[in-house]
RNA sequence: GGACGUGUAGAUCAGCUGGUUAGAUCGCAGCUCUGAUAAAGCUGAGGUCGGAGGUUCGAGUCCUCCCACGUCCA
């Protein structure tokens, strides 16, 4: 027996089938049904465990799931392991926040060991938080269990021995980094997560192999860089810490060469980057002029705008951008060059040039005389570079533009020529590396002058005496213009208050020479969705990128493996552990127990083979793209168990939100696997880490603006999980266009809610925000759309199930489920009715798709045909058979069980079908309808759960692709129908008499025919008759086909649309009944065939006729009396069916109609068509009064108007 | 600056190798239908298809230039 339907409830629902699969263990159960079937390989993206997930989060994820359930349905073994990305700077960004850490310094203080635990434990609390929302998800992976993980993330950092149980039920006990370093790992099952030795040491197989092969080099970045921290910065620290400071700012000349007395202007704000100038850059497309100076006649170039221009004269008026950062009282107005030069004596204009004329001049430095200026290759000496010194290239260089297309060098502040310190500047070093300048660094770590800067060596390069003995000695050379004092907004350690330099340092690179391998491997791959052309993108930025810088001078991340030499600068790449181990010449037994990890890897030695000296590790860490593009390796035991991951390597499918990635993992995968792979697979194919990938865009707001946490735009997962409902969720995501970013939801940050999860009521997340309300249309709409029509397709029959006592025999519950093809006591298909027939073929195209679709990846077109489907269950078939559910409750009456037997079969199929989409809502239909009540543990071998049932497969001989079609022709006459109806305001309820149709196709006139019944009930029309044509209905439209004709008569064409139609059916009739036809238009002759008019017809008297796709409609507008008569009594039976309803009445009471109207044809009507309003409204008198009822509502009937009461019988 | 993409109804998007009156969904208005439905059906208003040229019998579609927006890039 049935449990009787109560409203959706979607969400309580979804929490009790979330403790049903817990209890029931059916993920367990689904693994094992599974093992030993055919492989699909997903390979899941790892994600940062830093924070709680958000709705942007779960798109990816409901992919993951849905697609990993449909190959499962298909009975595929599956690996189900869930990735987290762990190391790197975000985690240690927020674990600096936390422990209110501000520099490398202050880490440094704190110990790096300390802060190492701190990052691991962050990473393990949010892999468990990010475990339970994704689990509430419904996202069906092999996760670790959240309390244990939270429970590892307390005893990590002591020594205590603690005792796990890992997802595969063994039982492991250790230390909790022991334990820490192997989660993920093969016989314990659960999530893999980045920081794992297995992770680690794969990518030190990858780095090896690189240096192998020649790749791994020392380069260098110029960086923000604090002297007295000793530390670079970040890019997050620099945007904390600017500050409104003064510096001296220098006007300088550098002489031209060759030109006697002429000289380029150049300002700059930090005069001890003068030492290590290299080039000059202007703006080609800038205008510069020539002056003369009335002092000494030397003549000068800069920007012409710059003469008179106003520097900062907006901020010297309204500040700096922030309250705080006002104009300096001490700090006068800035003169204009203009102003400067006046009062040193006047000048004159001379002429203006294009700054394309200045390019390529050579000059003179301002510190020419400096060693570092001398050395070739500049300072570090380049090998590489050794051609050429600082004094001796200094040149006019075009400034270039940035990525946004803005030039470098503009006019305004300074004077349109920019002085170039390649080994002082960011943007100097790029294009200095670009030119091939060389690199003059004069800082060392502590923010001092190196040996090789003359008198400024060991001088701090910050501080003010520096930049007194630069103007010093510029104006000893005569190459001082002019110095003021500058305010602007500088960066500085935001803790210390430390003014920061940019300084070079060295960085670890990979040579990306190889770039033509992993194109190779890229275009091996399937990108989807086609639409974004994600191969062509990747090749492109696989043709473009420079090469890899992978480390970064931080704390928490990969060990690279690379060991030095200080005194002579070789370096090796160790490969593994072992490696290490068996080279390790000092501190291996303090390293031993603990994880590849700063502080403790940095205590291993090896000797340098060569010198006999010590090599020490690089203290650098890894760029985390490496962690996760080593995943294809690692994670399938690459390193460990060789068979196991040829089984999965490469992986059928990666899905991951793409923006960004085609740069970060993609790249990462594909290039790392293509350098695993070079010495083992000998062709592209065999060196793709993935088959298919499958990108989507982004989750953004209901106004398609970007989310943030920072405003509370952000939506956090259990927000929108507990509000909208995980199903509608999963919908949403399912049926979008991936290739479009979602518009999601509204957050309304100041209106909190109390959220019902699954583990009681919550007013804030576990991090203590509190949870605010969240509203979506797109889910309001994906509710009203599907889940919502669905559920009451079901209700519906469960309903009438209950009531009529029908129960599905055990036969056909197995053949449902699809453990037989069919149950012989069934009502054999053959001999239901067509409206059957059709349902069930539907559902067998349905089924078509869904396997197609779901094997292209292409998830929302099945989405799309599934909701086509349940439109056209809940709003044909349901709607069309109602009565067939309703009438005699006695069970032998085999078109009824017919009806019912069909729609169960509908309904059951159609959840298999959704499950891997929507798992909630199909397994609660799936227990109803398949499910005993009782608790027998074979439950009559049944699958206990929807998801442990296969997938539905095609059935052949249910589908019946002609009877569809005939369908929809039925469909369209009816259409044709409401249009004819409304077109000439013939209300439905109004029976007309005839219906006459014509198709030139008889197939469909035939299908039309099969089908009146249904067109008749459905419009209302007593008659449906077949005509050969509506010739005497109609009137003929003609129109050129300008497809066939246009290429044949050209020019004509515009004349024979004019003049073609006029001529009308009397002229033209023989191309309707299909022959040829010869004319003349405009004295040419004009052979035309049927195919080259579009024939459409026009309506005769007392008839309405329409057409559409080749069927022809008329209906009979006459209305005879009894007609009339009808219509009425159907206008009385529905006001009587409407007060019904307002008085809430129950379906089953009985009720006594009074009535009251002047018009006696109501009487007649009523006395004609008692029984049929009895029998439908339930009535037991209807009586006529002749005064009106009190409570009595007025209402139309036919031409009429009536007052109605109703009362329940006692 | 370059590459790629986008620009069509109030909103979101379709529109295939050029073809007749440019569609769909939501929203709005009207009507209809309704004893599972939070629905459904029909109709209507609303578009100089970003702009300007060109090719063509014919351009939302192809070409050129321009404008705006987005993404990526030394």
């Amino acid at each position: 027996m049935f449990q009787s339907v109560a409203d959706s409830d979607f969400i309580p629902g979804e929490h009790s089938v979330l403790s049903l699969w817990q209890r029931r263990q059916i993920f367990q159960q689904l693994r094992r049904k599974n093992t030993g079937g055919k492989r699909w390989s997903f390979l899941d993206g790892p994600i940062t465990a830093n924070n709680p997930m958000g709705v942007h989060h779960a798109w990816g994820r409901t992919y993951k799931d849905t697609y990993q359930r449909f190959f499962a349905m298909t009975g595929h073994e599956l690996r189900y392991q869930n990735g987290f990305d762990c190391q790197g700077l975000w985690v240690e960004v927020e674990v600096e926040k936390q422990l209110g850490l501000g520099t490398k310094t202050a880490v440094n203080e704190y110990g790096i060991d300390r802060f190492v635990n701190e990052c691991k434990r962050r990473v393990l609390r949010f892999a468990a938080r990010q475990t339970e929302q994704s689990i509430r998800l419904g996202y069906w992976m092999d996760w670790d269990d959240p309390d244990q993980l939270r429970q590892l993330a307390e005893t990590l950092g002591t020594d205590e021995e603690v005792t796990i149980t890992v997802p595969s039920g063994l039982q492991e006990k250790g230390t909790t980094h022991q334990l820490v370093e192997k989660l993920g790992s093969p016989g314990w099952g659960g999530s893999y997560f980045t920081f794992s030795t297995e992770n680690n040491e794969t990518i030190w197989t990858f780095l090896k192999k690189c240096f192998e092969r020649g790749k791994i080099y020392q380069g260098h970045d110029v960086m923000p860089w604090s002297g007295r921290g000793g530390s670079a910065y970040s890019q997050m620290e620099i945007a904390e810490g600017r500050r409104l400071t003064t510096h001296k700012s220098v006007f300088v000349r550098f002489p031209i060469k060759d030109r006697d007395n002429e000289f380029l202007l150049i300002w700059t704000t930090t005069p001890w980057t003068l030492t290590s100038n290299v080039g000059a850059a202007v703006n080609p497309d800038l205008e510069y002029i020539r002056i003369k100076a009335n002092k000494d006649d030397a003549v000068y170039y800069f920007a012409k705008e710059n003469l008179n221009y106003q520097r900062l004269s907006t901020e010297f008026k309204e500040g700096f951008g922030r309250p705080e950062w006002k104009w300096p009282d001490n700090v006068p107005k800035l003169r204009t060059l203009a102003q400067i030069f006046k009062e040193q004596g006047g000048f004159e204009e001379l002429e203006t040039i294009k700054g394309t004329d200045l390019v390529g001049l050579a000059y003179e430095g301002p510190f020419d005389d400096l060693p570092a200026q001398q050395l070739n290759g500049g300072y570090p000496v380049d090998e590489n570079n050794l051609e050429v010194t600082g004094a001796g290239w200094h040149q006019v260089i075009d400034g270039g533009r940035d990525s946004r297309g803005n030039a470098h060098v503009v006019a305004g502040e300074g004077t349109g020529i920019v002085h170039m310190a390649p080994g002082c500047g960011d943007i100097d070093h790029k294009i200095g590396t670009s030119m091939g300048m060389p690199i003059i660094a004069p800082l060392k770590d502590d923010g001092t002058y190196s040996d090789e800067f003359g008198e400024f060596s060991g001088r701090e390069a910050i501080a003010p005496e520096t930049a007194e003995l630069v103007f010093e000695k510029l104006k000893d050379k005569g190459l001082l213009v002019g110095v003021e004092t500058y305010p602007h907004i500088y960066p500085h350690c935001w803790r210390t208050g430390d003014e920061l330099v940019f300084r070079l340092v060295d960085e670890w690179f990979i040579n990306m020479d190889w770039r033509d391998e992993i194109k190779e491997v890229t275009r091996q791959i399937r990108w989807l969705p086609d639409s974004i052309d994600g191969q062509d993108r990747e090749v492109e930025w696989l043709t473009n990128m420079s090469d890899w810088m992978i480390s970064k001078k931080r704390f928490w991340g990969l060990a690279l493996p690379i060991w030095v030499d200080d005194q002579t600068g070789d370096f090796e790449v160790i490969g593994s552990l072992a490696e290490l181990k068996e080279r390790a010449v000092e501190g291996w037994d303090d390293f031993e127990g603990q994880t590849p990890h700063r502080p403790w890897i940095d205590r291993v030695k090896i000797r340098n083979p060569n010198s006999g000296n010590l090599m020490s590790r690089i203290e650098d860490v890894g760029n985390p793209w490496l962690d996760a593009g080593i995943v294809p390796f690692s994670t399938m035991h690459y390193n460990h168990d060789h068979e196991e991951w040829q089984k999965w390597y490469p992986a059928d499918l990666v899905t991951e939100c793409f923006p960004g990635q085609f740069r970060n993992w993609f790249y990462s995968m594909l290039s790392l696997s293509t350098m695993m792979r070079y010495d083992e697979a000998d062709n592209a194919i065999g060196r793709r880490p993935f088959k298919t990938l499958l990108g989507h865009r982004l989750v953004q707001n209901e106004q398609g603006k970007p989310m943030h946490k920072s405003d509370g735009t952000a939506i956090w997962f259990e927000e929108a999980a507990e509000q909208l409902g995980v199903d509608t969720m999963r919908w949403m995501y399912l049926a979008q266009n991936p290739a479009t970013d979602l518009r999601f939801g509204t957050r309304y940050p100041d209106d909190s809610v109390t959220l019902l999860t699954p583990d009681g009521p919550i007013s804030e997340t576990r991090e203590g925000i509190p949870t605010a309300r969240v509203t979506s249309g797109p889910a309001d709409e994906t509710r009203r759309r599907i889940l919502i029509p669905l559920w009451n397709c079901y209700k519906f029959f469960v309903d009438y199930a209950i009531a009529d006592g029908f129960l599905p025999s055990a036969e056909l519950r197995r053949s449902v489920v699809g453990h037989s093809s069919s149950a012989d006591d069934q009502t054999s298909v053959g001999n239901r009715p067509e409206i059957d027939r059709w349902i069930l073929s539907n559902l067998q195209s349905l089924i078509e798709v869904a396997h197609q679709e779901f094997r292209e990846y292409n998830v929302a077109a099945f989405c799309e045909a599934a909701e086509r489907f349940v439109d056209d269950l809940s709003n044909w078939y349901i709607r069309r058979n109602r009565r067939r559910f309703w009438r005699s409750k006695d069970a032998a009456d085999s078109d009824k069980t017919a009806a019912y037997e069909t729609l169960y079969e509908v309904l059951v199929t159609v959840c298999r079908l959704l499950a891997p989409c929507i798992p909630f809502l199909t397994e609660r239909m799936y227990q109803n309808l398949v499910m005993d009540d009782d608790d027998s543990p074979d439950r009559n071998g049944l699958p206990v759960s929807i998801h442990l049932c296969d997938y539905p497969v095609v059935n052949t001989g249910l589908l019946d692709t002609e009877l569809n079609q005939r369908m929809e022709c039925a469909q369209r006459v009816v259409r044709l129908g409401h249009h004819l109806r409304e077109e000439n305001a013939l209300r439905v309820r109004q029976p007309l008499a005839e219906l006459q149709f014509a198709a030139s196709d008889s197939s469909i006139a035939d299908a039309i025919d099969q089908l009146s019944d249904v067109i008749s009930e459905e419009l209302n029309v007593k008659k449906i008759n077949r005509r050969p044509n509506l010739d005497d209905k109609v009137g003929y439209a003609y129109k050129p086909n300008l497809k066939t004709l246009g290429p044949k008569y050209g020019k004509l064409l515009g004349v024979l649309r004019k003049k073609l139609p006029a001529l009308g059916d009397t002229v033209l009739s023989p191309l309707r009944l299909g022959e040829n036809l010869v004319l003349e238009v405009d004295g040419h002759a004009v052979d035309l065939t049927p195919e080259d008019v579009l024939i459409s017809t026009e309506q005769a008297a007392d008839w309405v006729c329409g057409d559409d796709a080749g069927i022809q409609v008329a209906i009979s507008t006459t209305l005879t009396d009894d007609l009339i008569c009808e219509g009425m009594s159907r206008d009385f039976v529905r006001h009587i069916q409407q007060s019904r309803k307002d008085a809430g009445l129950d379906i089953q009471d009985r009720i006594e109609i009074g009535w009251h109207g002047k018009d006696n044809f109501i009487e007649a009507m009523i006395k004609e068509w008692a029984e049929y309003i009895c029998g439908e409204t339930l009535a037991d008198t209807i009586t006529r009064s002749d005064t009106p009822p009190s409570n009595g509502k007025l209402v139309r009937v036919g031409e009429s108007d009536v007052t109605v009461r109703i009362l329940r019988s006692v």
